[in-house]
DNA sequence: TTGTAAGCGTTATCAT
DNA sequence: ATGATAACGCTTACAA
């Protein structure tokens, strides 16, 4: 049995709730007595039990993070800085991977009232969550990368994120002014509407509008080379299949930087060379885009800012403070993957 | 305030511990009552205190990884599979980050007492731990990629990981046989001894030793380019490096894919081709080395199998069972950085 | 088969 | 300034 707060009062030879002052130093306590018992407790190897603690106070010090698809490299930036910031402040970050078909949500609520965390925060995953569900967690909780539904109340949640069709406009945009006309988009299909996803594609779609490219389903990737899990072998896959039906593309839009990756290799595999026969833009600006060679070009959400706003946000409403949006902006990085063309 | 079992034993006109009894499928209770009491259970949204349950069991339901280096995505994928198993047992899993300076056990024994823990996984880290440290944790635990000293009782840890040292010379051993006799080595220098790192590092050592070439500390990444984060910018600042001291040297062994990668970029950036002047072999076996151009020769470790076990480890700990010590082979992948030469 | 009551380790209230 | 003591919500002897 460990030591409790009682066994170091004994050994003190005071009450508990004098060694219960000294720890949370909290009301009177003579000097004397004091310095004595922090001695007794620091060679004790005294910890106390924050599950009493918890019980007491009625409430523990857990933050659930539900992250959708957690091997995403630019989710992984910022689960580490928002369990750094949660470490700081004495709550213990529980991380939760929840599966494609799995309603994140849902999840949350089930385990956030099993296990008495104090918050929530959502990385990825839709943007269909209804005022119901919020209500029925009833703890404070962050969209992150994501949203709610515009039905829903925004005093229910804090949200922080980029706005996707923005940038998915950007992308393309890119592309279009860099001469090229025939450009592919590879994402995840299927799941278009509510996702950060389809957003993206939105964008893509009124940047060939704006500029009287015509739509052509051809050159986006059809839900026969979607997975479950977009990864690597998704875009790999997708850039394949897509020069397969139009060897005429010259350039390619991705998703995410996994799937522009994944979608050069494809490339590459067909013989062909990156930026001089086709152009790819990615989105998210991990690590290994920038050391890929050649280094792809990407709308770069800003993750540290993104994930420290996250963290704030939910510490404000764990303390009584209001719900609050934000939306940041990405920035394309030019770095070789694109090539202005005639 | 939340709902109790008080609540829900009133409202049924039963005591307490019937209630709790229904809940927890224990002991006798009429069928009658039993039905009676779930089915208020179940409309009055009940949930346990996990605080209060945790308290009188004297741990919670809460497993507690310490990872050294988070962002590794060879961890990640681990990660990622224990974290499913955790939730499939009714565990949570609780993902700490250890900077490279902390002293993971330390802080596992910390935590692990104060927020009753019921298990821990130390993954990544050094092998320098005492005796006196696990017996003060006084609770399961398991090392993963890691192993402890020599005279700490086996009987007091499990652990899960492969033979470091033989899978370094492994790699370096490849490079020898394909021809190449001045092979740089780019790890984390200044944590020799007791780390996966160092183990390799003596690897590639004695492979050089046996083909009888001699040590050149020119070929070795200095610590004037390690980091504390061994990222992809470690790689290419210590290939360049590497290549200014050498511009003869024909191969390179990283510490790590990441590594390796970054590695490559440096090389490219310097004009080189891979593997037509210099071959890179990595260490891992993560995906963004499989699709990086050209794919990346590397020692794969089985990473989903050394996660699997670890957590059954764990598990089989926690009800009581023995501490079990595994060591897995790596494999040897040749996918297209490395070249035979004359 | 069921209910009462004693803890689990804290903190906070109240006397002293 | 300090020390009993009563909660917090749950499980489990033990009594009925």
């Amino acid at each position: 049995m460990a030591i409790t707060i009682r066994d170091i009062a004994k050994k003190a030879g005071v009450g508990v709730a004098t060694v219960s002052r000294v720890l949370n130093n909290k009301g009177y306590v003579s000097e004397e007595i004091r310095a004595k018992v922090q001695s007794i407790i620091d060679d004790s190897a005294y910890i106390p039990n924050s599950n009493a603690k918890s019980l007491r106070a009625h409430s523990g010090r857990n933050i659930g993070l539900f992250v959708k698809g957690i091997t995403n490299p630019f989710f992984n930036r910022m689960i580490r800085i928002i369990e750094e910031k949660c470490v700081l402040r004495g709550y213990m970050l529980i991380v939760r991977n929840v599966d494609e078909h799995e309603n994140e949500l849902e999840i949350a609520i089930q385990e956030g009232r099993a296990s008495g965390l104090s918050g929530v925060i959502l990385m990825g995953g839709s943007f269909d969550y209804s005022e119901k569900q919020f209500v029925r967690l009833g703890l404070p909780i962050v969209l992150v990368t994501i949203s709610a539904g515009a039905d829903v109340s925004p005093a229910l949640y804090s949200s922080v994120l980029i706005d996707d069709e923005k940038e998915g406009y950007k992308a393309a945009k890119y592309l279009i002014e860099l001469g090229h006309r025939k450009i592919g988009f590879i994402y995840n299909p299927g799941v278009e509407k509510t996702t950060t996803n389809g957003l993206r594609f939105q964008g893509y779609c009124r940047a060939l509008k704006e500029s009287g490219i015509p739509y052509n389903p051809a050159l986006v990737a059809d839900s026969s080379t979607a997975t479950l899990y977009t990864g690597y072998a998704t875009g790999f896959n997708a850039a394949r299949s897509i020069y397969s039906r139009c060897p005429d593309l010259t350039g390619i839009v991705a998703f995410s930087d996994v799937l522009a990756l994944g979608a050069m290799k494809g490339l590459f595999s067909l013989g062909l060379r990156i930026p001089d026969n086709i152009s790819v833009v990615g989105f998210d600006g991990i690590e290994a885009g920038e050391y890929y060679q050649p280094s792809l070009d990407t709308v770069i959400q800003p993750a540290g800012e993104i994930a420290l706003s996250s963290i704030e946000f939910l510490f404000s409403m764990i303390l009584g403070g209001e719900a609050q949006h934000l939306v940041y902006d990405a920035v394309l990085a030019r770095r070789g993957s694109c090539k202005r063309i005639e």
